[in-house]
DNA sequence: CCACTAGCGCACCGATCGGTACCGAAGGAG
DNA sequence: CTCCTTCGGTACCGATCGGTGCGCTAGTGG
């Protein structure tokens, strides 16, 4: 069919989708998928339940949506980290995008990835298993960017891809985890430094 | 009144309390305060609605009795591996014990003061604060053992005790959350060992 | 102008939430 | 035994949960 015309027919939509999508994130990131209640969020989204269910399909397809976009906005500083040079810069912009991420003016202290659904019952479980995933492909990224800087000679040959690769991910855990609790930026970047003094951690 | 007779007046209760509050910790420890619902809580501690509220008070309450089970139970391995005679022995233990109880079996993988309630809605927010308390009296009870060390001379004059608390604590909390998802325990190890190979990170 | 499509919002759905009133049952104190 | 206190279970409370049916409205295409 027709999926794809410039001017979609019908009565156009009242409000931005993008915005919208931009306030659930918030609304999420603060309260977690179940804390997060459908009047919670349509009204920070300014719209009604209706219309989000016609915008976005339901409350579990808008969380995957604000997930995806919690990737390409706050968690942009991961895929930007990996283009570093070499492992040590890319370690260091991973940690420190993490510090800056958690500790952001104006969004939620903490990480939505870590805090959206950690735990869950029943009703929750798909989502907390939608951000499980989206947490090992964090490590996946970073284990095949730490054996590319293996295969480069840029990391001794012996180090464990594998191994640098979760102990980068527990600290950035770790640091959202401190976040949420409500430490400051300042001491969570004395975390990272700690961190990466010794890399790499032969 | 008199309150502490030897033998209760009335009838006694035909149920283990001690068990039943075990019962209910796991429950909050895998769903989590606003996961864990109260059909789900009676079910498994194996009393009614009824005979929960006369011997814990409610939900709240039996989420903060749960919590205090947990730090005597599963979590005692933090003030033991206080008593440590070097900080380094400190923090293996404190990494080690951090990996062995997210990881322990017949329990739900990851940290009750962790996913127990890191995000909450209005109504789970007293827990989520609760928690939080907990956790960073975890960082406290770090740092003046950190601080001791290096009274001690064990570490150096330099060392920075809130500095070290707060990454020993953040590596645990990776692992935490890194257990929730699902990883194995030989790789959480790999962790601990990496973040303690260059101890004390001077 | 009309027909059609789709956004919008009110009102409502059944299910479940945490919490409680009530009542019969069970055991100690006298 | 009788009183008294507490336990345990049923049945229920109002509130809120996620999700929808339906009528109205606002635009586009012919």
């Amino acid at each position: 069919m027709d999926t794809k015309r410039k001017t979609p027919i019908g009565r156009p939509r009242a409000f931005d989708a993008d915005a919208a999508l931009e306030r659930a994130l918030l609304v999420f990131w603060a309260n977690g998928y179940e804390g997060a209640s459908l009047d919670d969020l349509t009204e920070a989204m300014g719209i009604t339940r209706t219309s989000m269910y016609r915008a976005f399909g339901n409350k579990e397809d808008l969380f995957r949506k604000a997930l995806q976009r919690y990737s390409e906005g706050p968690a942009a500083y991961v895929p930007r980290a990996m283009e570093e040079p070499t492992a040590r810069e890319v370690a260091t912009a991973f940690l420190n995008g993490s510090v800056r991420t958690t500790t952001l003016p104006g969004c939620p202290a903490g990480c939505f990835g870590v805090q959206g659904s950690l735990a869950a019952g029943e009703a929750g479980r798909r989502a907390q298993q939608a951000l499980a995933v989206w947490r090992n492909d964090g490590i996946t990224v970073l284990r095949e960017r730490m054996q590319r800087a293996i295969d480069e000679g840029d990391l001794p040959a012996g180090a464990d891809a594998d191994q640098l690769a979760r102990y980068l991910m527990a600290v950035s855990n770790g640091i959202a985890v401190q976040a949420a609790g409500g430490a400051e930026r300042a001491e969570l970047q004395l975390v990272a430094d700690i961190a990466l003094r010794h890399w790499p951690l032969g």
